[in-house]
DNA sequence: TCAATCACG
DNA sequence: ACGTACGTGATTGAT
């Protein structure tokens, strides 16, 4: 069977991808579309190809031997957008990572270099697929050589091939006519000039007929229409000229280098940290654990294999310095575990795994651990602590939260990323080295796997977690760390494990009752619309509204007409059909996200235990989810019933407290705002005050109308002030928005002050703060996009006040634990939604609970303004809150 | 897998 | 002239 080359157009390959591929984005900024695209269509062609080699050719910025025969051929290409020119040098350097021969040479285009290395791999026998989204290549098309023109839509890709008889097929003509065809039109890719009234028809009836340029003209006399025949002898010239343009170069100076094109090599460790770093995770499953070998054995971990778990928890509260660990557990049960200390010539590591008859390695591992001495480093201390002990966390470090407070703006802190980023070095991720497998399977198929996947981890969670550590030193972070975030996931395990009653049974009936509205609601739009369709869809939905039925005022979206609340709230006075479309949006919500979305969510215990994640938000507030707690409905009255289903357990009630207005209390103490921090002391309605100076009206005289706007005005400074977004949420115009803030800022000057300084800071500073010294990185503030920019600003205004807010919440969290277990209460913390926390206590602590939980609360920051609380008892959450 | 929508602070 | 409020997570339909 004879060899094969697959040639790549570079550029137009990369162009088709980036008009194809919707827009991307990597962390830095980097514009990823084109690249992407191209490495799926390439991938795509590899798979079905095999080749035995592969080159991909560019253009070189050099004038080329077209430019010099004709000037005005210069910058007759449609401009390049930034967007795409941008990747393509990241993606020629992709191609090298991935020892793709790429191949440019000045003054020749890449349609010359791949005419010539198509036809001289053909004459030596080689077949050959050439790729490119230029039809122009079509002339190339020949026995052995197939032309390959990709079409990507939505990252869909689907491929036009061409063979002579393709060709001869679709447009009449062989390949070698196929260019004088493209001449006479004009119509090449790049632009060179036809002749004037021949469009396809024409061209394709010629060419047909007389078989070449040289044929017409040679018979140009038989040509009957006047009007053409006269334009082809005026322009004999510029047409010989585009034929000579558009004719690509066969006879080029350059052979096919075989070394160099070998098809192989494309998945290394190179490659794969480049890969990463543009975030193309689907791809990295294509990367074999064979091709990582090579940087994962050149580690210096020594990984010894413990004889048993006693063995295990010997060796470890022996070692007497800081290490690294890592437990694996499955449904409850420990499989495997590991510690890495650090040794001369690196790290070393002990592991055990259950094929080595363990015997209870949990008690080992707690003793162990009970009675190291050194810092205790890992990746994820809340899920280790169903085996190691949570009432002490001065000795404990997580690495991937520390990771998350260096940078909270990370997507994931998988332990690869983390080595890759702290260590430089590549391991293989999780998914890839278990594939679908779980840890049992594995240890039986597999036993090496799961040591290497174990010890890795364990190596990573100290040697990352050290440098980790002083990187908080040094950014000052250390104290939120220690004081903060490692108290807390305790805290947060405490909470996860207790868990919230559910009254499953009144769920049911609650789900019962919207479905019975949901029915008819459903048979009324369909009536009244005339039409059986998905009114889900958004699609099918703003179809009916806005086309079928006419209604005025459809907003275009980038997918269609926008049936948002706000948008048919408007239309729902006058059209009774849009208010019942609200209704049943409004039930449909409530029925699958919470009543039956809920439902599934209630384990055996009767109790729901939601996940808090510490590492996922910007700002630094902690995010709920499997379910989602943070968002069960209040503000309308059928959705605030759903909280009567939220129950404390037999001889318990529930204690909430909420701070009140903590962002707003936060913004008057950072600011020193003299006038703000006055009227929080006045201990008044402080929408009212505002709207009192604000529009210049006695405190009693304040209408309700003023309090609103001045509430919403007091919110969109929190969120980083805009006219736009203040005229939107009131409904007013961008001036009336404008004139309320300005008054804003007149009444508290200092407000003003501050809130230019955290952009001033921020922008000098990369990142802005908290009160505690939390950080946000903001990229957005050196983009040199106005919008972009413009949110960077908001950003930075709104960070420092949300995230303040949360670390106070946190403190309060951490305080009240503690003040409950020193008081020997059976008192539990088991929600928290941002500024409020719900406790479930016994009848009997009731009392000393609330006084615990206020005074955690009220005294978690010493702030100009105090914090108050809202506290409230109740049956049920709905009655607490 | 993404976009649209909507629940909360 | 641009075109937006800040921070989350779950469900649905379309691709």
């Amino acid at each position: 069977m004879s060899e094969k080359l697959v040639l790549i157009d570079g550029h137009s390959i990369a162009n088709r991808a980036f008009y194809g591929v919707p827009d991307l984005t990597n962390a830095s900024g980097l514009h990823t579309n084109a690249i992407y695209g191209f490495l799926n269509i390439l991938f795509k062609i590899l798979d079905e190809e095999n080749p035995d080699y592969l080159v991909v050719t560019f253009d070189e910025h050099a004038p080329t031997f077209r430019h010099k025969m004709f000037e005005a051929y210069k910058g007759t290409r449609k401009p390049m957008p930034e967007e795409l020119r941008e990747q393509i040098p990241v993606l020629k350097d992709l191609l090298r990572a991935m020892k793709v021969c790429v191949v440019s040479c000045p003054g020749l285009e890449a349609d010359d270099l791949m005419g010539t290395l198509a036809k001289k791999s053909q004459a030596a026998g080689i077949e050959v697929s050439l790729v490119s989204g230029d039809r122009d290549l079509l002339q190339i098309s020949d026995e052995h050589i197939l032309i390959r023109i990709p079409k990507t839509n939505y990252g869909k890709t689907t491929i036009e091939d061409y063979k002579p008889a393709d060709v001869l097929a679709k447009y009449q003509v062989t390949p070698k006519q196929f260019i004088e065809l493209k001449a006479l039109m004009g119509d090449t890719a790049d632009n060179i000039p036809g002749v004037p009234k021949v469009g396809e028809k024409t061209a394709t009836e010629l060419m047909v007929t007389y078989g070449s340029i040289d044929g017409i003209y040679e018979h140009i006399d038989e040509i009957s229409k006047k009007a053409i025949k006269q334009s082809l002898i005026d322009n004999k010239d510029l047409c010989e000229l585009s034929l000579k343009l558009a004719t690509i170069k066969t006879d080029c100076d350059i052979e096919l280098d075989k070394e160099a094109a070998k098809a192989e090599g494309y998945f290394n460790p190179e490659s794969y940290e480049f890969m990463k770093k543009l975030e193309f995770k689907k791809l990295l499953d294509r990367f074999s654990e064979d091709a990582l070998k090579e940087t994962s054995a050149s580690l210096s971990i020594e990984v010894n294999e413990c004889k048993d778990g006693k063995e295990f928890g010997d060796r470890l509260l022996l070692a007497g310095s800081d290490f690294g660990l890592f437990l694996l557990p499955e449904e409850g049960v420990l499989k495997a575990a590991a510690f890495c200390l650090k040794s001369d010539n690196g790290y070393s590591c002990f592991y055990v795994s259950d094929l080595m008859g363990f015997e209870n390695l949990s008690a080992e591992v707690e003793r162990g651990v009970k009675e190291a001495k050194g810092m205790l480093y890992t990746l994820d201390i809340k899920s280790e602590y169903d085996f190691i002990a949570s009432n002490d966390t001065s000795r404990y470090f997580d690495t991937v939260i520390g990771a998350y407070l260096i940078n909270p703006l990370k997507n994931d802190y998988d332990f690869e990323s983390i080595a890759s980023e702290y260590l430089d070095t590549t391991l293989i991720g999780k998914k890839e080295r278990f594939g679908k497998s779980s840890a049992s399977e594995l240890l039986m198929t597999d036993a090496e796997k799961v040591k290497g996947y174990v010890s890795d981890c364990a190596y990573v969670a100290i040697a990352a977690g050290s440098i980790i550590s002083d990187r908080l030193s040094q950014m000052k972070m250390d104290k939120i760390m220690r004081d903060i975030e490692m108290p807390l996931t305790a805290v947060l395990y405490d909470m996860e494990k207790t868990g919230v009653l559910v009254r499953k049974d009144e769920l049911t009936k609650y789900s019962e009752k919207l479905g019975i509205r949901i029915a008819e609601l459903e048979k009324q739009i369909k009536e009244e619309s005339g039409e059986d369709f998905n009114i889900n869809s958004p699609k099918q939905l703003g179809e009916i509204l806005f086309e079928k039925m006419q209604i005025p005022g459809g907003k275009k979206t980038k997918t269609g007409y926008s049936t948002a609340a706000d948008v048919l709230e408007k239309l729902a006075p006058d059209y009774p059909f849009v208010a019942d479309i609200l209704e049943y949006r409004a039930l449909t919500k409530l029925k699958s996200t919470y009543a039956d979305g809920l439902q599934a969510f209630i384990e055996e215990d009767g109790r729901i235990h939601t996940s808090f994640n510490q590492t996922i938000t910007a700002t630094g507030r902690i995010s709920s989810n499997d379910p989602n707690l943070q968002n069960i409905p209040i503000r309308t009255e059928l959705g605030r019933q759903l909280r009567a289903v939220f129950v404390p357990k037999e001889g318990c009630v529930f204690i909430d407290a909420d701070y009140s207005q903590i962002e707003l209390r936060v913004l008057a103490s950072l600011s020193g705002d003299k006038e703000l921090i006055d009227a929080y002391k006045q201990d008044k309605d402080i929408h009212r005050i505002t709207a009192s100076k604000v529009f210049g009206v006695p405190f009693e005289e304040v209408t309700d109308i003023q309090r609103r706007n001045a509430k919403a005005v007091n919110f969109g400074i929190v969120y980083g002030i805009s006219s736009y977004g203040l005229g939107q949420d009131l409904s007013i115009s961008n001036k009336e928005a404008k004139q309320y803030i300005d008054q804003y800022f007149i009444t508290y000057p200092q407000i003003k002050e501050y809130l230019d300084r955290l952009v001033f800071d921020a922008k000098e500073k990369g990142y802005s703060e908290t009160y505690f010294g939390r950080r946000r990185p903001i990229p957005e503030l050196k983009a040199s996009n106005f919008m972009q920019k413009q949110f960077g600003e908001r950003v930075a205004m709104n960070a420092p006040i949300q995230g303040t807010a949360a670390d106070i919440m946190k403190i309060a969290m951490i305080r009240a634990a503690k003040m409950i277990g020193e008081a020997g209460l059976k008192s539990k913390i088991i929600l928290q939604v941002h500024d409020e926390l719900v406790i479930e206590a016994p009848i009997e602590e009731k009392e000393k609970a609330s006084e615990i939980l206020e005074k955690a609360m009220k005294g978690a920051a010493d702030l100009a303004v105090c914090l108050e609380i809202g506290l409230e008892t109740g049956n049920n959450w709905l009655e607490a809150h």
